[in-house]
DNA sequence: AGTTATTGTTTAAAAGTTGAACCAGGCTGA
DNA sequence: TCAGCCTGGTTCAACTTTTAAACAATAACT
């Protein structure tokens, strides 16, 4: 079969993106790098937290949430523990497990970036667009993260291989 | 002046998009070591040469285009040297200059990788948005685009600060 | 000529990433 | 119950990437 490029229109769309997202996630990085002193990976791992039950989550939740290796994440979670704004506690219900639980200092140093980072996002991305556009992007968005997600069982679809191996294979 | 929080559109569409496009990175970037044996940054050097005229284009512009340091394409294209998909010139009307050029190798592997690659894009991407989405997309990207890189003169902005300092401060 | 600015590389240190190995604790079934 | 397998999480060592500062060469301006 032969490939099916890109139209001209999804060229255009594809090559904003791609600058649009490196630019993007490069400025937020060096913004929180600057005000909170960690780059955006380790800030998202503080909001989640944030925003669980209990400020706490298991080590394999979290790295569900963020799509990233258990191992790294417990990289991450490590230096944040030497910051002192998580500490990590075990798990009652499953004794291997361990938790990462958000401390006051996480919390106030949240409270304390917060505005800045939600200011960055603001000025880069939400100021300049219309409130359809805020829809389009999430629909857009939403439905690549649940295609990527293999929230997709359409029977015609090959899948996409390449993705990270669960643990059969 | 209090923080303008985001409003529960924007969050979600804020959310939506973080995951999407860390997703997104992640497939591409797997799919690219698979079939092209680099990341995606790597292959993106070797594509913007294949566009630019003569297959050349100066380290400088290179770096901008691919909005990274100097010093990291320098870092890049060293390897992609010793790959053999790229070779060095000097630049004739610039004898500081140096010019990366795509071999025939580098086109080689472009030309044998670009149907994988496109495959990816269009499975995780293309094949689920309808046209107008993919409009959607390029104007929102754009205009983020634009703002990021300060094509915007409305004297009324802060501007973002943490930008990275050109060369002035 | 004498600054000053650019271009691109080098260097050393720090940071991040990976994958495999590993331990401990759960789960299942004879 | 206990052997065998699965899971959650960490450790380790190798490797890759990133950064910032310093540098050499050349251009450009005054």
């Amino acid at each position: 079969m032969t490939t099916r490029w890109l139209t001209p229109e999804e060229q255009r769309a594809w090559r904003s993106y791609l600058a649009a997202s490196w630019l993007l996630e490069d400025t937020v990085d060096r913004q929180l790098q600057q005000e909170a002193g960690m780059p955006h990976l380790y800030y998202s791992v503080l909001a989640n937290l944030s925003d669980a039950p209990d400020r706490r989550m298991r080590m394999t939740d979290l790295a569900e949430t963020l799509k990233i290796t258990r191992s790294r994440l417990t990289y991450v979670v490590t230096r944040l523990e030497k910051d002192g704004t998580l500490r990590r506690e075990g798990c009652p219900t499953d004794r291997r497990g361990s938790m990462a639980v958000l401390t006051d200092a996480g919390m106030e140093l949240l409270e304390r970036t917060a505005p800045g980072h939600v200011e960055t996002v603001r000025a880069a991305v939400f100021d300049h667009l219309t409130p359809e556009q805020v829809n389009q992007l999430e629909a857009i968005c939403t439905r690549i993260t649940d295609v990527l997600q293999g929230d997709e069982e359409s029977p015609g679809c090959d899948g996409l291989p390449w993705r990270r191996r669960s643990s059969a294979e």
